[in-house]
DNA sequence: AGCTGTGTTGCCCT
DNA sequence: CAGGGCAACACAGC
């Protein structure tokens, strides 16, 4: 379940492994991942070098040479690896990238849910998701006045406003749990009630727990792995996520889980209490 | 065999 | 229009 800081991990990977790179023939084995249609996607691939890969919330951005750009989003368990040619393909690798250094990048995704949408440089806002996105979560972009705004002007529950990637993007499910326990706001507190003090906390805590994740490359569970196969380390640093029946870090309470805005919430009943 | 989980879109209902 | 509920997508694991 790649959220931000998972995503920016993939990307630093992405980076040092293949930034420079040519792609000399592309794959697709399963068709319906890819746009334009797999034909089309794989001729205009053909020949064209890896300038860089950025990131917008929980998208990648690979910028090709000839004014190309491949709109990626691995939605709950896609992982980009890169492996010699030789390399037998997994059940699940679907796209297979083969550059010119005789190393393959391949693209793996057990529920076939990411996406890879190609388009001209300058129509990739136009994409889905991006179209509509919200600020990246920096004390630049994510300002107190914007975030004060969106919470007050709508009645949503907090955990629901979080996971909203038009309000603020790259937060999920598992980030989302985290920065409202280190909040003390309830996942079911409307937004519109937060005083200004909790909407300060809250910022504050969605950069600093943020941070600390891109630092420790991730959190790995169930089946998360960085682009070069390592495991990131920041499920030894979570509170709340996946803790039901375990005590509070900060009260001893135990974390309960509940189902909001359809996922599994996990949050203490003792330090977030629904006002 | 049926349920669950995970991100996102899109549709339906209030 | 706003916001929640829920199905769909596809599969592994229980």
């Amino acid at each position: 379940m790649p959220e931000l800081p998972e995503v920016e991990t993939v990307r630093r990977g992405l980076v040092a492994l293949v930034k420079g790179r040519t792609i000399e023939r592309v794959i697709v084995r399963y068709p319906k991942m890819v746009t334009p249609e797999a034909p089309i996607f794989v001729e205009k691939l053909k020949n064209q070098k890896i300038i860089d890969i950025k990131r917008r919330g929980k998208y990648l951005l690979f910028n090709f040479s000839d004014d190309l750009v491949m709109v990626s989003h691995l939605r709950m368990e896609g992982k980009y690896s890169v492996v010699g040619r030789q390399e037998p393909y997994g059940k699940h690798d679907h796209v297979i990238f083969e550059l010119d250094n005789g190393q393959d990048l391949r693209y793996n995704d057990t529920r076939k849910f990411g996406r890879m949408n190609l388009v001209s440089a300058g129509e990739e806002m136009q994409i889905g998701g991006l179209k509509t996105i919200g600020p990246e979560p920096t004390p630049e972009t994510l300002t107190l006045e914007y975030l004060t705004h969106q919470l007050r002007s709508r009645k949503r529950g907090m955990k629901s406003f979080l996971l909203d990637q038009s309000m603020i993007a790259g937060l999920g499910n598992i980030y989302a749990d985290e920065v409202l326990w280190l909040s003390k706001i309830h996942p079911q507190q409307v937004s519109n009630t937060l005083t200004n003090e909790e909407i300060k906390l809250l910022r504050e805590s969605i950069f600093a727990e943020l941070g600390k994740a891109i630092e420790a490359k991730g959190t790995t569970v169930f089946s998360y792995l960085n682009a070069d196969g390592h495991a990131g380390s920041f499920q030894n640093q979570l509170n709340v996520y996946h803790r039901q029946g375990l005590p509070c870090h900060r009260c001893g309470t135990l974390i309960e889980r509940i189902k909001v805005a359809q996922r599994g919430t996990h949050f203490c009943p003792h330090c977030q209490v629904l006002r």
